[in-house]
DNA sequence: ATGACATATGAGATATGA
């Protein structure tokens, strides 16, 4: 099962490049994130034709998250427990077969957290936690399960290209650093990371100001963590970085892996 | 330092992003 996340920054304005990409790459499942639309308004129709049957907890102007599938979509979850007063679509889990094995996959929009410290910075954190008991519950089942999605997390130096100028920002910052190991520490695989080692510079993310394409002033920020039982499956994790290369691309690219 | 750039809303300027 191959498996991919991409943040496309509004799937209205970035709806074609993303339809092509499913053309070409035709990803079994296509986790998306800031959708920046409501259910009724998601493009459903060029995806089914593609297709993809589709999963949606949208919301207007901001966030959003949706999941494409070519297999069915079962046992969804729109939202995350834990606080009642969380309105923000940034959290959507289903559960793939697809006739081997069932995939319990999250497709997720951690919060940014900026300007750190304050209240949206402990919004990043108490939603980072409330990821992890969720998580920690799911990993009871011990199935297949991957987490997906724009973490907002930059996880060490390397995935940076220019990591001191991130040090007080909320991506990079080390409580977030340490509440993203907490949640790594409850048995999750960083998927690329654990088949590329210590290599630098691949990135998921790349400014749209002041060149930092053109630069390669990336950052990696966009991840699958694993169940045990998704990491035995494991088999290659690949960043689509030409992605960032189009005409008006989002400012995130596609990341995918293979279980096989 | 602030803004640079992009998107949505809504029709100008503001909120948000990372």
């Amino acid at each position: 099962m191959r498996i991919a996340t991409w943040n496309v920054n509004s799937i209205k304005a970035h709806l074609e490049q993303v339809s092509q990409w499913v053309k070409a790459e035709k990803p079994d499942v296509l986790c998306l994130q800031e959708i920046k639309c409501e259910d009724q308004a998601f493009p459903a129709p060029v995806f089914e034709e593609l297709g993809y049957n589709c999963a949606v907890h949208g919301q207007k102007t901001y966030n959003g998250v949706a999941i494409l599938s070519r297999f069915s979509i079962e046992n969804v979850v729109r939202g995350l427990d834990g606080d009642a007063n969380d309105d923000h679509a940034r959290f959507l889990a289903a559960t793939i077969p697809d006739g081997k094995k069932a995939v319990r996959v999250a497709c997720l929009y951690l919060p940014n957290g900026n300007p750190a410290p304050g209240p949206k910075f402990d919004y990043k954190l108490g939603w980072m936690e409330r990821l992890r008991v969720w998580a920690l519950k799911e990993m009871q089942n011990e199935e297949p399960m991957v987490l997906a999605g724009d973490f907002n997390v930059i996880p060490s130096a390397i995935d940076a290209k220019n990591p001191k100028a991130w040090e007080k920002d909320a991506l990079f910052l080390p409580e977030t650093r340490a509440a993203f190991d907490r949640l790594q520490y409850i048995g999750l695989t960083d998927a690329f990371r654990s088949l590329h080692p210590g290599a630098p510079g691949h990135y998921s993310f790349w400014d749209y100001q002041a060149g930092a394409w053109p630069k390669n002033n990336g950052i990696r920020i966009d991840h699958l963590l694993l169940s045990p039982q998704a990491a035995d499956f494991l088999q290659s994790a690949r960043i689509h970085r030409d992605q960032r290369g189009n005409e008006k691309p989002s400012d995130h690219v596609p990341v995918e892996i293979t279980l096989a």
